[in-house]
DNA sequence: ACGGCTAGCAAGCACCCACTTGCACACATT
DNA sequence: AATGTGTGCAAGTGGGTGCTTGCTAGCCGT
């Protein structure tokens, strides 16, 4: 018989999936089992209730995404950041679905907000850092909070990952391109002095 | 007998509340009488489905808020700038279940979307349309796309007002500056000539 | 060969869901 | 006085939902 681990992350996994695109109301058991192609029963066996399967179902994906780590030491500002957006984007982008569902059941179970909410908050700990080490090298002359433009480019990478599918002509950048713009409009703000 | 009027205006605010909160599955058509203090085949009676009444509802809600406006000619840059960004995180912030809401249920019901897209679409656009003549004011000297700091000015609006509630502690800075930051930093990337 | 583990299947329970039907009552207009 | 309209109430339909129970069957290590 195949291995207890096996069916108990794919049913995580499918979990994860149906709760991205119905939300806690739509993730039915009887939903979960038979995109899982387990009798409804195996569920209950391994998880107990729907409560405890969609909690670790959620936790165990967000679990699985890791977030882009700006250099210790920084290098080409531009470059970097540029890199670090672009690869930020692409994990909103992957679980926007997932991103906006956790958004709105944080209304009705709260528990969830901080396994969603660590993993982006470390991220933008380190853009701080890293842009704090740019300043105190004196690449970044413009005075004032550092956390200010850091906020605005993780908000905005967000945002655009967020809406991008559900209303595409809300962003009247081209995909492409936009994230260096967003990334020189920080580093001007900040008072770059390497122009590009 | 009260008139049919209030009656139905009462269902929609109570429903767009519901809604707000518990999304589409979680606004039962029980669960709108209850809290409107009217039988359940009032609604029906009204209007005739719960998609009918959910969309009407929804509709009805968006429309009541009005965006704000920026001057038609530029004045003190930075002073409307701000005075525009609080009003329209003002709007975020009273709307925030129904964004959130909104966000997750465009993936099961996208013919949503521009009910909800269409006022903040238009408010970005007056923001281009300002700075745009800002700029042929010669006010503002950096060069490049001025959709670029709009749509990260707007998207920080969004994102802040939207998860201010749920998890407070994700953003590093004390809300009531925190909005004058963002407009500096705009301003500042777009090179606006008068320093504050 | 045997016990333990994991799984399937069939059935059921009590509840909630959208929606319908039929009847009665109060009011307003005519 | 008659009519229409908006509402309440009671009941019911067919279906979904979380979860349970009892029973069976295969695979495993010992």
């Amino acid at each position: 018989m195949e291995t207890t681990a096996d069916t108990k992350c794919t049913l995580m996994a499918v979990t994860a999936r149906i709760f991205a695109a119905m939300g806690w109301r739509g993730t039915t058991t009887r939903r979960v089992a038979e995109a899982a192609g387990v009798n409804e029963v195996t569920v209950f066996r391994h998880f107990g209730s729907k409560e405890v399967l969609l909690k670790e179902a959620i936790a165990w994906s967000s679990a699985q995404d890791q977030f882009p780590r700006l250099p210790a030491v920084p290098g080409d500002l531009r470059a970097e950041l540029v890199s670090w957006a672009r690869a930020m984007h692409a994990i909103v982008v992957r679980k926007r679905a997932m991103i906006r569902t956790c958004l709105a059941e944080f209304e009705e179970h709260p528990e969830l907000a901080h396994v969603a909410c660590d993993g982006p908050m470390a991220a933008m700990q380190d853009a701080v850092r890293y842009l704090t080490a740019a300043r105190a090298a004196g690449r970044l002359t413009a005075p004032g909070a550092i956390e200010a433009p850091v906020v605005m480019l993780m908000d905005t990478l967000f945002m655009e990952g967020v809406i991008g599918d559900v209303m595409p002509e809300c962003s009247p950048i081209a995909g492409d391109q936009a994230i260096e713009l967003f990334v020189d409009v920080v580093l001007r703000a900040m008072g770059a002095t390497e122009e590009r």
